[in-house]
DNA sequence: CTTTTAATGTAAACTACCCGACAAAACGCC
DNA sequence: GGCGTTTTGTCGGGTAGTTTACATTAAAAG
């Protein structure tokens, strides 16, 4: 890849528009992974230094492992969004790590030292990655809540809309989604188990609201999910 | 209160560590609320202009009440926490406020857009309070990814550890908690019902583990629990 | 085109938890 | 000190969702 294709690839998120490019240079851009395959782990948040990545293709999910071996998923990443050490605070004991959802996985990455002394020169810079940890946040507590008030039904509806919203191709009411999840990340991500998804889809198949596959989610009239 | 005393309720905090006294001043605290009785709804999120909270004393819970009228804790805030706009976004279709869980409450509270203003000319606050705003997230993460994927007693086990270690006194193994919750609070809490609360509360007393009171909960030996 | 592996489907037993209903106790108030 | 209100205690019946266990189907690998 190109020396420069690499700064375009941050200059082209609305984080870094305030940003010269020379100033962009200086975060100084180490990574570009590629062609991870589906399952493939591509980042541990206990690495040496910590490092803010940015996903510039695919899909790729966030999981914990417990004690007891179980996977919970603690977020699902796209095209476009950051994560790695948001907080600008590493987490040593933490057992966090990435999985590839998709096959082509590209991803930028910096040092929070260098995303940090650029944020000391430009306090724009601050206050616009303040509020995108902000939304962050703000997303996490709202699916979070989700999960604890409501049932599997509610919880796995309020997640087929919003990832139509999010990623969604829409034709009127129609929509279709493309499909990079089993039903078992659905079910951990609703947290529920496996079979219950599994039911439930079939359930939403039965009521013709929408069409599951293994590579797409059709998704008949929008409005009446 | 004198004038001077609210500008040191700021310096006081960690937040405000690397600010002058005149640019504390710039950020022109406004309120202070006192004696508010328990049960009291002391903030709306929805309020005209946002703001950001501090709470110098006492402590508060944010609920939000959704459509059918349920009542879902958000968050506690206890003594030295900051609430309300932390995003530095407002957000008009959150129907959150704030109740006193004690009788006495203190609440400093500045502009948001004043505390922006003083970010930009401050780098460094704005580094130490997008941390501050991480750290906050890492702490809604754990705490949620906990009522996911543990059982109310495994949940309301490690509530009562966390409440210890934050506000307990320690005793060698021996703690006293301060309680200014009651057990539907508890309950509200940790995800589940009143009754469940209780019960696994009254568990625990069998066990010896702990000894609750509605002013004061004693752990016997806070390595057991 | 066949084999292997991963993903999906289905069913029954089991259980943690919710919900309603009511009693007892503790606290605050006049 | 007595009285209303809030908090806590207790009991079952009902159920959503887990777990175990295995069958079937789709996709990848050879």
């Amino acid at each position: 890849m190109s020396e420069e294709l690499k700064y375009w690839y941050l200059r082209d998120h609305k984080l870094f528009w305030t940003l010269s490019m020379s100033q962009v240079k200086q975060l100084c851009i180490i990574t570009g992974f590629k062609k991870a395959k589906k399952g493939d782990v591509i980042y541990f948040s206990s690495s040496e230094v910590p490092r803010i990545f940015l996903l510039k293709k695919g899909n790729i999910k966030i999981v914990e492992i417990d004690e007891e071996g179980n996977e919970t998923i603690k977020d699902i990443i796209q095209k476009g969004d950051l994560f790695g050490e948001l907080t600008l605070e590493s987490d040593k004991n933490s057992s966090e790590y990435a999985k590839a959802l998709t096959d082509e996985v590209i991803i930028c990455s910096f040092l929070l030292s260098d995303f940090e002394n650029l944020m000391l020169q430009n306090p724009n810079l601050a206050l616009t990655y303040t509020k995108f940890v902000g939304l962050k946040m703000k997303r996490i507590k709202n699916s979070y809540s989700n999960l604890i008030s409501k049932d599997a039904k509610t919880r796995l509806n309020t997640f087929i809309k919003e990832w139509a919203e999010r990623e969604g191709k829409f034709n009127g009411n129609k929509v279709s989604i493309d499909n990079y999840l089993t039903q078992a990340d659905i079910a951990q991500i609703i947290g529920t188990s496996r079979q219950t998804a599994t039911q439930l889809l079939n359930e939403m198949e039965e009521k013709q609201l929408i069409f599951y596959a293994r590579k797409e989610i059709l998704i008949d009239d929008f409005s009446k999910l």
